[in-house]
RNA sequence: GCGCCCUUAGCUCAGUUGGAUAGAGCGUUGGGUUCCGAUCCCAAAGGUCAGAGGUUCGAAUCCUCUAGGGCGCGCCA
């Protein structure tokens, strides 16, 4: 609709360029939704931006350009308002048009081919694997998840992955943990170090082993504790040298072969619960995509060897830095450790440099807003190393704050843990998990009401939203009971009798389905789903409460069952792209 | 101290590349509807868009400064 609205703008314009009203020159012509009903449907402000190249009024040529408009039959009324604007008012012929576009397209209505089959990979969630998943990631993967739907209905061929830090000190200190747990369950008394993983978790990983392998990586304790430095609390204790020592302790008394059976023991048990989680969630990766794999095979070494190659790497107090202030960083970073160790910024540089030789035109990576200082490094390796920065988006996703009756949730009971993402699915269901964690634009704090998301009111938007299709679903067995089933050859051949206000106002609402998934993918903002849903689930209540549908007169019923099967058909599939369900009853 | 993000009605939040009298839900007040499944409609009240300058036909939106809040500032990951 809105290109052919400017299609005649196009023409009238150009009658007026050939009788010298307007000079010549190209012009961008705009057309946008009206914000209000007595506006009309759509308005252009061409004539206030072509005023002064016209050298008159804006209200004045408006006039002008309204008095060139071809006829359309899609166009009921065009009036001009306020200081120049030009009002489009929607023929009934084009309103209802939608809903057999609707039906005809059905679970393929409001895709597009906006991306041409652009590969985006988007990356999320991409927690360590040394603990499960907390509400905090679940606020990412709901948002990763559905902005990797939009694009993808949006016409991008989209992967979806998960980066596993599966390197690294941390996952040590895991391995660390488990085997402590694992010694208790031989018999041995340990004191667990205060930097250790605690959580329940750990013990359970560590029954497993045992169950396993029995007393087979279980090591002499005097061996393991000997000349080890004190913990915190201790005299001169330091927890970070405390477990560290522990780390190499077990690396030697361990071996190679015994140590890596540990570590992948923690490793694997804590990425199964993740990936669990994440699918039991509706949320589905193409690839997971290990940070080891990428010292394994070199890829590490050839990026510092590249940044070094281009005179990005200098030497300093042992360790090797990376020029990144060169590139709009505050300053710059170690890559290399004067240990000899490459640092976490280095796999990173690797990963991203990896994502554009695989061939991503774009790359999207949802992150905790924590990380946000992290960006401009990043950018500035990529721009070191030839890539275009400016392809790599990063979506910053704020704090979960939750509510229990008003008052904020407490954290779990044990000191330091975050409920984590299961205990909130298992108390609010999958839908209403998803449905509030991108209620709010990702750059918002969320306050997520507990209660709110459980109670089956109107105030509850998923209930809201989900009710509207259940409540189509419902109208539609009471018609097959009375005798009224829908006959849809007969709704789309009497599609002219919807003329009633609440009929345009629905139809207008489901003509803007396509346009705020395109908006939402662009901008990756899928909280405006939820809004559009919201909206529309408004008006099919209100329809709902206004008129009845089920009369006698068959023309006129098939025609609205037929608007109520198309509302029925967005709801899914809006409801769709946010991974919630769209229940048959409730 | 420096950097990034945020600040819109009593509350929770929208506001589509700068557009018309800044909107919605909840809450408050008054009225109507209560029929296909569990609710909708109308009206009223409520705003210095944190504050001050600037850019222009036009600013919640862009720029500068100030105030308040969040986060970040490791040879951690």
């Amino acid at each position: 609709m809105k290109s052919h609205l400017r299609d005649l703008l196009y023409q009238a314009l150009q009658h007026l360029q050939a009788q010298g009203v307007l000079p010549e020159a190209g012009y961008e012509i705009g057309v946008e939704r009206a914000q209000e009903a007595q506006h009309g449907d759509y308005a252009s402000n061409i004539a206030l931006t072509l005023a002064k190249a016209a050298r008159r009024k804006p209200r004045e040529l408006a006039q002008l350009i309204v008095a060139q408009l071809p006829a359309s039959a899609r166009v009921a009324k065009v009036e001009i308002a306020g200081p120049g604007f030009i009002n489009f008012f929607v023929s009934a012929v084009a309103l209802q048009s939608v809903v057999s576009d609707i039906l005809q397209a059905g679970d393929g209505y409001g895709r597009s081919v906006l991306g041409a089959g652009q590969r985006v990979q988007v990356e999320f969630v991409s927690a360590n694997p040394n603990g499960p998943l907390h509400v905090g990631h679940g606020r990412g993967a709901a948002i990763g998840s559905t902005l990797a739907n939009l694009l993808q209905a949006t016409g991008y061929e989209v992967q979806r992955e998960y980066y596993v830090n599966d390197a690294g000190r941390q996952m040590d200190i895991l391995a660390l943990s488990v085997w402590l747990r694992y010694l208790e369950q031989c018999g041995e008394r340990v004191t667990f170090p205060v930097n250790g993983y605690k959580g329940d978790y750990v013990r359970h990983i560590a029954r497993a082993l045992h169950e396993r392998c029995g007393a087979a990586l279980r090591r002499d304790s005097g061996e393991i504790w000997r000349d080890v430095p004190p913990d915190e609390g201790a005299e001169n204790g330091d927890k970070e040298a405390h477990v560290d020592a522990l780390i190499a302790r077990a690396r030697s008394l361990l071996g190679a072969a015994d140590y890596r059976t540990l570590f992948e023991a923690g490793l694997n048990a804590m990425l199964a619960d993740i990936r669990d989680d994440l699918e039991q969630f509706g949320v589905h990766y193409d690839h997971w995509f290990s940070e080891r794999s990428l010292t394994a095979d070199g890829a590490v070494g050839r990026a510092i060897a590249r940044l070094k190659q281009g005179g990005d790497l200098y030497s300093q107090d042992g360790a090797w830095w990376f020029r990144s202030s060169r590139y709009g960083d505050e300053k710059d970073r170690v890559v290399v450790r004067d240990n000899g160790e490459q640092t976490y910024f280095a796999s990173d540089i690797a990963y991203h440099l990896g994502k554009f030789e695989r061939g991503f035109a774009r790359v999207v990576n949802v992150w905790g807003s924590d990380h946000h200082g992290y960006i401009p490094r990043v950018k500035a390796a990529l721009q070191a190393l030839g890539s275009d920065p400016d392809r790599l988006d990063v979506v910053l996703v704020q704090f979960v704050i939750l509510f229990r009756n008003g008052v904020r949730a407490q954290m779990s009971t044990r000191a330091g843990e975050f409920v984590t993402l299961r205990e909130l699915r298992n108390e609010v269901g999958n839908d209403a998990a998803r449905f509030f964690y991108v209620m709010r634009k990702s750059d918002q704090h969320l306050d997520f009401d507990l209660e709110l998301a459980k109670s089956k009111s109107n105030e509850n938007p998923v209930y809201y939203v989900q009710y509207a299709h259940a409540r189509i679903c419902s109208v539609l067995r009471q018609g097959e009971q009375k005798g009224y089933p829908w006959d849809a050859a007969s709704g789309a051949a009497h599609l002219h009798l919807l003329t009633e206000g609440h009929e345009q106002k629905l139809m207008s609402t489901l003509s803007l389905y396509g346009a705020a998934v395109e908006r939402a993918a662009l901008a990756y903002e899928p909280h405006q789903i939820v809004y559009y849903l919201k909206e529309l689930a408004a008006d099919l209540h209100a329809y709902y409460n206004a008129l009845p549908f089920l009369v006698e007169d068959a023309a006129l019923r098939n025609a609205r069952l037929a608007l109520l099967v198309a509302t029925r058909q967005v709801l899914k599939n809006a409801l769709t792209l946010l991974g919630v369900s769209a229940p048959e009853s409730m």
